[in-house]
DNA sequence: TAGTGGTCTAGACCACTAA
DNA sequence: TAGTGGTCTAGACCACTAA
């Protein structure tokens, strides 16, 4: 007790989740109803519901009208991960950003590409490969197509200057994006980019971005060796 | 239009999202007071709260008292990662769950394990090694180490028939989760263990857990290769 | 079909912070 | 210090779905 305040939700989702985490709930049992919650805790039943809420997105409990509100039997780590525009992510580390165009044309999209899109065949779009530096040392290697149909405009874009990455951000918002992680290792010509030995792992982080239906970008961002992307809180 | 309801706030959201994608609300731009939006369409000021909240929480705009709300000028892609019960993820996939303990030994922690934690000198934990397979063939090698101070109870627990991930997921519930992700290549042990060969680059998936401010666990969760994790939506 | 969660409203008061 | 977002309340009605 810190002060003489009304209950805020939040002290109303903590009273529940340590109800969860000391094992007065288990996992699969059932709570009692919002308004018993709200007459047992002094409360109005909105602010229970606005807690429940809260502890339904972080995946601790399940609700169901007429079924009422369960303990999830197998929890799931849910993890957020925020991906800046390279530039501002490399700045935020203290470092100085450089870029460096490597390659611009337009380009048939290889079937993997055109897959990423959920098209049947593929089509010409902008190619763009383009290296981000920190302290002058090679940081992401970007492999990006963008859809001609949707952002033909970054044709009069200096790409040497701006990078696609950031004109993209900054003029063409997405409604939908798909992100993918995996690793790979680098092949000669990779390795020769991000300053690292061939065969080394490296992370991927792909990304497809769409407005409604219509295909913006996707781009195969590679890291450089060891990088680690980390989560913000659970 | 499809129906004469009351606008919702999920209609408000769409709404307000509407005019951030089609540039009459442009990054960095300031937006109306909630009231002044209320009004305008039509509904109580705590329906335009809900969905600012939304779009706040998405990451499309950014709001501060008396400052009011602005659209983000530096949109970040934030990717929701849900990971399950490596079991459930094998059974989701239609594979059937193995599962093969390796070792199984207290031991002091190694440096790396302690950092995770946050501990200055290492301690004595139980160390953990297992395999998960989706049908007979090498899915995850798991390389675990576990509190003993807060998880005694799991050295009566054979860990032969049950995996440490299911028995910690079901009895020691956690308040805070740390991952990281990565990639390597696997060394010799490792690649054997996967029936991968030696240096192939694999994701790895470290995930560090407490419960308030005591350790519980950590994980290291080497995938096989061409393992790929995949958000949900945006 | 009855019970439970989901949402809206109007009004009040509070908390933060830009000016 | 005044303006804007954040939250609470009480009551109403709706939407879904387990029984």
């Amino acid at each position: 007790m810190t002060s003489a305040h009304r209950s805020s939700w939040q002290d109303i989702r903590d009273t529940l989740q340590g109800r969860v985490l000391d094992r007065t709930y288990r996992p699969g049992d059932k709570l009692p109803r919002d308004e018993d919650i709200a007459e047992e805790l002094g409360c109005a039943r909105s602010t229970v519901q606005r807690a429940m809420q809260d502890l339904a997105d972080a995946g601790v409990v399940e609700r169901k009208r007429k079924g009422g509100t369960h303990v999830r039997p197998d929890p799931v780590t849910r993890a957020v991960l925020d991906i800046p525009i390279t530039r501002v992510e490399v700045e935020a580390k203290g470092a100085v950003y450089g870029y460096q165009l490597v390659h611009q044309a337009r380009e048939m999209t290889p079937l993997s590409v055109a897959a990423s899109f959920g098209l049947s065949a593929p089509e010409e779009m902008l190619h763009v490969e383009a290296l981000h530096l920190a302290d002058q040392r090679a940081y992401v290697f970007e492999d990006r197509w963008v859809n001609l149909e949707s952002c033909a405009e970054i044709e009069a874009v200096d790409l040497t200057r701006d990078s696609a990455n950031e004109w993209l951000v900054r003029n063409k918002p997405y409604s939908r994006c798909d992100v993918r992680l995996y690793a790979v290792n680098a092949d000669d010509r990779i390795a020769e980019r991000m300053e690292a030995m061939p065969g080394a792992a490296l992370l991927v982080i792909e990304r497809t971005t769409w407005l409604g239906d219509v295909p913006i970008t996707t781009v195969r961002s590679v890291t450089r060796p060891n990088y680690q992307l980390l989560t913000q809180k659970a």
